[in-house]
This record gives C-alpha cells, structure tokens and sequence, in this order.
DNA sequence: TAAGTATTTCAAATATTTTTGAAATAATGA
DNA sequence: TCATTATTTCAAAAATATTTGAAATACTTA
C-alpha cells in the first residue's frame, strides 16, 4: 500500500491483489487529504435508504414549463379546461395530459360546474409554487 | 347567446357561427359563476410570458433519485467519484452522467486532488436541497 | 517514459415522457 | 330523445432521458 493513499472500505469484500479498479470487491484508494471515517460512511448510508420517491414525484411533476405554466396561471384565478386551452395555447389533449400528472401530484383540483371542470390549485400546490419561486 | 353563459375574447378573432367547439377562432363558453376580467386576462398572460426554462433546468436536474441521493450524501461530507461509486452502488459512467448534470445546473463542483475528482456542493445546492427537504 | 488508475466520453440500446389526433364519455339543453 | 359541447382517454408516433460497456483522456508514480 502506498504512503499518501489509503484503502476505505465501504463495501463487503477487500482483495489484496492491487490489479483491479475500485469496485465492489476492491475499494479505490482514496486521496489522504480526504480520510472518511466510518461514521461519515455511517451517515450517508442511512440517507442513501430514505426513500425519495414522493420527492421525485413532485420534483418531476414541476419541471416542465408547460405544467409551471398551468400553476402560474392557477394561482391568479380558477379557470376550466377550455380557458386554460387558450390562455397556454394548447390542445385538449395534450392539456388534459399536464392537468392529469398535476392532480396525482396533488398540485391542483378540480370541481364540476356544468359541464366545465374548473381546476384550481391545492394548497400543496400554493406552497410548491411559491417557494420554487422563491428560490428562482 | 344563450343568458346563463358568455363568450370569452382571449385570443384576436370571435366568429358568430356556433358550430365549432372551443379554439382560437371560437373561444368556448365559460359559465356564468366564472368570469374572467379583462384584467385577469391581462395578468396570466403576462406570467405565461415569464421566462421558466432556468427554473425547469434546475427542478429537473433534482427530479431524480439518484441525482437526489448524490446531493445527499455530498451534504455529509465532500467525495470523491470512486467512493461515490461505491456508496451509490452505481457504475462509473452511470454516476458521471448524473454528475455531469448536477454541474450543469449549478448544484455541484468538483476539485481536482491528485488524479481524483473530489465532488462538492455549491451553495445553490446546499439551499436546493434543504429546501427541497423543508418542503417534502 | 511506461504502466496503472480515476474519470469521462461516446454511441448504441433501452426506457420514459410527451405529443398527436381520433374516439369515447359525460353533461346539457332543446 | 338527440344534438351539442367540454373534457378525457387511448394508442401510436415522436421526442427525450437514461443506461450500458467499451474506448479515450488525463493524471500519477515508478
């Protein structure tokens, strides 16, 4: 082993044969100046196994310009399908598509009036919107 | 026209022919209990003008669970690609790829430190990700 | 300089997301 | 009931994003 290098092991199994790249069964010698002691491995270990999956849901429902649009738009007043039509300049279909991945995120709603669906904003979706304003 | 609803003028020509279903030449019917002013009218469009493509950059680039995960661990401690590999249990040119966006929008850096590339969160990561947390 | 290692890049294969247009559904009013 | 209209659904097509593995690059050290 070299002096100014040193083996971690974060995985199960350490080789001593030195012929292979870092990988599972032969950890990478890592730089001296950045020693990772086994509590920082400790740590990001139990973060790797929160599970993300709402998070991405949302993250992805809000990024795309169309579906930021729709939000936007929500958030000066309610409005049914056939205005949004308009004011995004957007087919039904492909309108109903964004409105749909909204509502499963839990960023808008809708009520019947007639026969008009008015979507408006839940408040998850109020908070999403403003805070990803805030920080934009 | 029919008393319990009115024609919308969101975008430039109106027919009098009732024939066609909502579009930009017959805007549809909206019904009574949602007018919309002018003024409102006036508002969303201005906000569908805004410029939201640095704002989907960035939420995309957050929208995904390795990506999230690379963000976390980087918020413990600095790494470098190699022991990011095996704490991501993720292939080499897996996990550059996702670093290589994670750069391009302005979440991480990296040093050179000997022949490793040692990872960092800049600030802009550092506020993403917490309020990324705050809010799920 | 040569050998070894860490990391990226590239192109092809896959997977996922979005768009499109037609058809289905559901509510309304005549 | 029938015709109309608002909206969604569906499947195919198109566009994007991700994964994969091999090769290239670049740094280090002997």
């Amino acid at each position: 082993m070299k002096e100014n290098s040193e083996r971690i092991m974060i995985s199960v199994k350490v080789k001593n044969s030195r012929s292979a790249a870092c990988s599972k069964e032969m950890p990478c010698k890592i730089p001296s100046s950045y020693k990772i002691s086994p509590d920082t491995v400790e740590k990001v270990k139990a973060v790797m196994n929160e599970d993300v999956s709402d998070t991405v849901v949302l993250l992805k429902a809000l990024s795309d310009p169309i579906r930021l649009r729709i939000l936007k738009a929500l958030r000066i007043s309610d409005f049914c399908v056939c205005v949004l039509v308009e004011l995004l300049d957007c087919e039904y279909s492909k309108l109903s598509y964004h409105l749909k991945l909204l509502k499963e995120a839990g960023l808008i709603e809708c009520k019947k009036e007639g026969c008009f669906l008015i979507y408006h904003l839940t408040e998850l979706g109020e908070e999403m919107l403003e805070s990803v304003e805030k920080l934009f």
